[in-house]
DNA sequence: GCGTGATTACTCGGATACAAGATGTCCGAGTTTGAGCGG
DNA sequence: CCGCTCAAACTCGGACATCTTGTATCCGAGTAATCACGC
């Protein structure tokens, strides 16, 4: 059980746009090189975190992806669920009727985890990061 | 990001154990039977269980398994991390200087469930589960 | 009866097969900016 | 100086290729209880 590291792609290129001028659109081919990534393989997350509404892009010369949301409102969760899917981490394989108890205490751990990542924004990571 | 479905079944199986009596070893085979499983596919992860600690196997005939602590001591997070392994789920593949801010974040989200989940014993369920 | 060996009922562990998903690449298509060229 | 055209710089999306991992099976080895047989 592990988060992708397309997830870890997604979390650090939101970083550097939320660090980077609102108004300028910055380009896959900077983030990439500044993560490490090829191009083409991070258009993929860019793309789905595009789909999730949290960024937009902007096509042609000088274009590029910005922040869509105000930075306040987005959230590690809303990161997370754009690239991993919002589907539960568990699932019981068994039927027995209707409800699973190992399920119910699995999702409720789930919801203290899910929890604490909604409520953390990745504006507040924004100093931290100024300049990389 | 998902458990594996071995999780699910050693949740099972381990469920199963805490409501059968104590002293009597239980087989593979009618654990395979009730879970649906495979025999040989639900023995690997029992291997994994008794190298955790948390049930001994008695080989030979009458032998089987049977739980090694008290079930009141027997968590959650006890039975995942056999199955699992203890990795955390998130990893940081950028080589930032030693501290990375969103793995920090995510390693606190993850103590978060894994709190829930050492608190919550598999005991607390056993009466839901009697006779299946 | 009583010991001894064979059979049976189990677990244990390695080797292997298979499918799905994560990771990554390649390429063509569409879009906007900006430069260059002709009038 | 103005407008048109064309090239460049981008994103977008699909089609692959590859590698790891989860899932599952098969088989041989080891071990303990039980049964059978011979003394």
């Amino acid at each position: 059980m592990k988060y992708s590291q397309a997830t870890d792609y997604a979390l650090h290129a939101m970083l550097y746009l939320v660090a980077a001028a609102p108004d300028k659109p910055v380009g896959v081919q900077l983030l990439a090189e500044k993560l490490g990534v090829s191009q083409t393989y991070l258009s993929k997350m860019m793309t789905k975190l595009v789909k999730a509404g949290l960024i937009q892009s902007a096509p042609g010369a000088n274009g590029g992806y910005r922040l869509r949301r105000k930075q306040e409102d987005i959230s590690f969760l809303d990161i997370i669920h754009a690239i991993e899917g919002t589907a539960s981490f568990f699932e019981c394989s068994l039927n027995h009727d209707n409800e699973c108890v190992i399920q119910k205490v699995v999702l409720d751990a789930e919801r203290q985890m899910e929890q604490y990542l909604q409520n953390k924004k990745i504006s507040e990571l924004a100093e931290h990061f100024k300049g990389r």
